[in-house]
RNA sequence: GCACCCGUAGCUCAGCUGGAUAGAGCGUUGCCCUCCGAAGGCAGAGGUCACAGGUUCGAAUCCUGUCGGGUGCGCCA
């Protein structure tokens, strides 16, 4: 099934090869005049001049050859050379229905499959989530969703922060605030075994929280940054735990899995969800056998004490520094342990395509890292692609802070908006009739909708201002608009149902429900400029207009009180609305509730 | 210093491989609820697309330069 854009674009294709023109020019896109038709082509004006024909000649041959076209009302042409397309309301209706049985509601799929990781989120041990992990986990969220809606085969990885400097600082810091637990691990570690570990275990358990864990990591954190001798021995420690010290290691795993429990719990409260936590501690094991590959083959060079791999090439406008292997002083950078997770998951998923979705400040990292991985034939020539993002930025347009002038937590931050949320929701006096376990559940769902769309609905590639207020109106072009939307349908439907009325066959009459309908067939292009681009925001903006033809449709087009055929047409398109809606608000991370 | 990204309406942002009258939202002016959720719909005002050249039948879009803003440039991740 296509849409009428590549089925219409076929067709003018053909007409085009038909007066010895190539077929390409044939491309139809929505028309810019709205008034004047639904679909142009402008390949007239294109082919005029290697063709050597006046555009208007050209159109006018392409034209007269779309007279046999069953789907088209008119043919005209405009100005210089447009061809302008009228749908008829006989094909706007077939679309409809074909969308309305639909399981997909009119999208299309990739032809051929590939295996694609997509790494985003990039939550840490210890360290609290913060706005810049927001944007990561909501544009990955919604590109791994579109890109397994799409048919590939999708792996989304979390990218766990678990093995660096700061898990030392939190296991000498623990140590030191718990002698008792320190003497456990001693006891543990020289006599290993489950005697010594299931005490060891009870105690950390007992005596080190998340909440402790993020009280413990800032403290330690700035007096390394002041105490050289303290610094030092978490750097010891550092070195230790990832040498193999067994109780280091027992703790080390007690904080990783409590942090991650809160972690996915938040991750889920937000709709996102990750399909495997690999974490940078899984690529230890690997990075000897790389580090020694890589010496063997020659690919590492020994400069300034430090062992690199050259990346820069000679056709570089800029200076690309190396990849940095190994440090002076000895330990494996964070680019080792970038290389070593591509050949990790060369070896659980063999992807053919990889999608970093991280911040674009880190665009030069990427780069050097891919290339370092194409030298040591780690992943095809490009296989590995960085998908960067802008900074959320305050009202001053730099990075978003607190009025503290510290880094916004994440979870302040859903706090704030759910706040924000309920108060809307209040002021509009919704949801006095649920529970307050659904206005909770409602809340939630208002300003994740909120967060998601504002970010979404702009490039992700540019920086854009956070404005709470702006994001959480129920009016204009926001999330909270879209649910209102999609819940005003679906109490709609409902009362349909109450009424006996059932939906049938579409019938496209009114100028709404031809708007209506050519929305709705919008879809899967929108879809496919999304995949390609890897740019959500285009899927963003088809959910919005959709919304608005539906929302005018409404206004102009009485469903329930119209004459029975009338009203089950109708009722048809509106539930195939809602569904085509809710697919989309879906894909972009974003639930719709039953009422608010 | 070098490189990359950006500069579009009062504000926040779209603008698809160059094509008709540059689009949305907010704000603003006016109109529409005995009628399915008005959190809505309809209509209007508002732009030298930073600036200057160039390519082209045609440029917000491509090229060059200038100005302005952001970001990154070897041992933190």
């Amino acid at each position: 099934m296509t849409d009428l854009r590549t089925d219409l674009g076929e067709a003018v294709g053909a007409a085009f090869a038909g007066a010895g023109l190539a077929a390409s020019y044939g491309r139809v896109t929505p028309s810019d005049r709205p008034d004047l038709a639904d679909f142009q082509c402008n390949g007239a004006l294109a082919a005029a001049k290697a063709a050597g024909r006046k555009p208007r000649d050209i159109a006018e041959d392409v034209g007269a050859r779309l007279a046999g076209e069953a789907r088209l009302q008119t043919v005209s042409l405009a100005g210089p050379g447009f061809i302008n397309l009228t749908v008829s309301n006989a094909a706007l209706s077939a679309r409809a229905n074909e969308i309305a049985a639909d399981p997909r509601l009119g999208a299309g799929a990739v032809t051929a499959r590939r295996r694609v990781l997509v790494d985003y989120g990039g939550p840490n041990v210890a360290k609290e989530m913060h706005v810049g992990h927001l944007r990561a986990s909501i544009i990955g969220e919604a590109i791994k969703r579109l890109y397994r809606f799409r048919g590939d085969e999708v792996v989304g990885d979390a990218h766990f922060g678990d093995w660096g400097f700061q898990m030392g600082l939190l296991i000498s810091a623990v140590l030191d605030a718990d002698p008792m637990l320190a003497d456990l691990v001693e006891r543990y570690e020289s006599a290993p075994g489950e005697t010594t570990r299931a005490p060891l275990l009870a105690r950390v358990a007992q005596t080190v929280s998340l909440e402790d864990l993020d009280r413990i990591y800032p403290q330690a954190s700035a007096r390394s940054k002041s105490d050289d001798a303290y610094r030092d021995r978490a750097r010891r420690a550092t070195a230790e735990l990832q040498a193999g010290r067994a109780g280091y290691r027992l703790l080390w795993r007690h904080f990783a899995d409590i942090t991650r429990t809160a972690l996915e719990r938040d991750f889920h409260a937000l709709g996102v969800d990750f399909d495997v936590w690999k974490g940078e501690s899984d690529v230890n094991d690997l990075l000897g056998d790389m580090v020694r590959d890589l010496r063997d083959r020659g690919l590492v060079v020994h400069d300034q004490g430090a062992e690199i791999i050259r990346v820069a090439r000679n056709s570089d406008k800029r200076d690309l520094p190396p990849l940095i292997v190994v440090s002076s002083e000895g330990s494996a950078m964070y680019g080792a342990t970038d290389l070593a997770t591509i050949l990790d998951r060369q070896r659980y998923f063999d992807p053919q395509h990889v999608l970093y979705v991280v911040d674009q400040r880190q665009a030069d990292h990427f780069e050097v890292v891919f290339r370092a991985a194409y030298l040591a034939g780690y992943a095809a020539e490009d296989a590995l692609e960085h998908i960067g993002f802008g900074t959320m930025n305050g009202p001053d347009g730099k990075p978003f802070k607190t009025r503290a002038g510290g880094v916004l937590k994440l979870r302040d931050l859903i706090e704030m908006t759910s706040a924000k949320a309920r108060e809307r929701l209040h002021e509009a006096g919704l949801g006095g009739e649920l529970t307050p376990e659904a206005f909770e559940d409602t809340a939630l769902k208002v300003a994740v909708a909120a967060l998601k769309f504002a970010d979404l609905a702009n490039f992700r590639g540019t920086s854009y201002v956070f404005d709470l207020d702006r994001f959480s109106s129920f009016e204009g072009k926001t999330g909270p608009y879209l649910l209102y939307q999609a819940v005003r349908v679906k109490s709609l439907l409902r009362r349909a149902t109450d009424e006996g009325i059932e939906a049938g066959r579409v019938e496209v009459a009114e100028p709404a429900e031809r708007e209506l309908t050519l929305a709705l067939d919008a879809f899967d292009h929108a879809l496919a400029e999304a995949y390609d681009k890897k740019a959500p925001h285009f899927l963003a903006e088809h959910a919005y207009r959709l919304a608005g033809a539906f929302s005018k449709f409404y206004a102009a087009c009485p469903i329930l009180t119209a004459p029975p055929p009338v009203r089950a047409s109708r009722l048809a398109l509106a539930a195939a609305s809602l569904a085509q809606l809710e697919l989309a608000l879906n894909l972009l991370g974003i639930a719709t509730p039953e009422r608010m």
